[in-house]
DNA sequence: CACTTGACCTGTCCGC
DNA sequence: TGCGGACAGGTCAAGT
């Protein structure tokens, strides 16, 4: 589900509403999700304070004034919609949202403030998790320690991002794009629109790719990533920021989900395939495999 | 070790 | 309309 774009999508728009707000009271019912909540929450989480929103890869951590950290990965259909109390969703156009009224049947856990706000954590799938953890401790997990670089941070060099590559030389490069351990936040749909923007076929094995291709790579990685942030990421099905809003990203896409519609660079029809167990789409003419 | 595949879940869509 | 199978934005554990 959620990349680097929706994740730092829901990021800036919790950011806006829920720092300042003191938890209430938290309700779930699936405790796979959230295994140490039950325990902890009277402790750390009732009574404290939202103090900041931050981003990992495409894991968003809520740093709260006990001294503990809500951490939350939305896996491929989570959301985190707030509910500044009362209204309905979608700011007066339906069509905006998906959402109707919550909770619904995908209602995960109902974070009630003090405020009568709530923030609800809706996931039809159930791969998402929610941790209540010691603040200081979150830097040490196991998944936040191998994280690779964020793709658009001002000091990552075209060179860095290259030989972060060259740690896994025998997988496809789309593979390897969606490693999380080698560059933190792409998944498949980034990584189908940088490949094609660096006309690159995602099958090509890391070894085998050019100087000239990483850096056009990482060109398009970026330009993808920050289009995608401005238009609110990516709405497929299940995709909503923190006010229920869909992004507009994919109507800009160039490839993705794009199949038997003409590549916007030379015509040739797109065409899905497999690659790295995923849906891969591609222009068969400018991603054409190397000699 | 390096790499690929299946499993985790629910819902939807497509072909018969 | 019903039913089976494939597939969906992610990540692990298990397999080769």
């Amino acid at each position: 589900m959620p990349e680097l774009p929706e994740v730092e999508t829901i990021r800036i728009g919790l950011a806006k509403l829920v720092p300042g707000l003191v938890f209430a009271r938290v309700d779930f019912d699936w405790p796979k999700g959230f295994p140490n909540l039950a325990r902890d929450v009277s402790k750390h989480l009732i009574g404290a304070r939202v103090l900041s929103v931050k981003r990992r890869g495409k894991a968003l951590v809520l740093e709260l004034s006990s001294g503990y950290s809500l951490v939350i990965h939305l896996k491929m259909t989570g959301q985190l919609v707030f509910n500044g109390g009362g209204e309905r969703f979608g700011g007066g156009h339906p069509n905006d949202s998906l959402i109707g009224d919550l909770p619904d049947k995908s209602t995960r856990v109902i974070f009630s403030f003090k405020n009568g706000a709530k923030l609800f954590f809706n996931d039809q799938r159930k791969f998402g998790w929610v941790r209540l953890m010691p603040s200081r401790e979150v830097s040490n997990l196991e998944f936040i320690k191998k994280l690779g670089p964020e793709p658009l941070a001002s000091g990552l060099t075209a060179r860095e991002f290259t030989e972060r590559f060259h740690r896994r030389p025998n997988t496809s490069i789309k593979a390897a794009l969606l490693d999380q351990t080698v560059i933190a936040g792409v998944g498949n749909i980034y990584a189908d629109e940088s490949l094609w923007g660096a006309r690159l076929h995602p099958a090509v094995l890391v070894k085998n790719v050019s100087i000239y291709k990483f850096e056009a790579l990482f060109r398009e990685l970026k330009y993808v990533l920050k289009l995608s942030i401005e238009k609110g990421g990516s709405s497929d099905r299940n995709y909503v920021d923190a006010e229920g809003k869909k992004g507009s990203y994919l109507s800009f896409a160039r490839v993705f989900r794009r199949e038997g519609q003409p590549c916007p660079r030379c015509g040739t029809k797109i065409i899905k395939i497999r690659v790295a167990g995923r849906g891969t789409h591609i222009c068969p003419h400018c991603q054409r495999w190397p000699k």
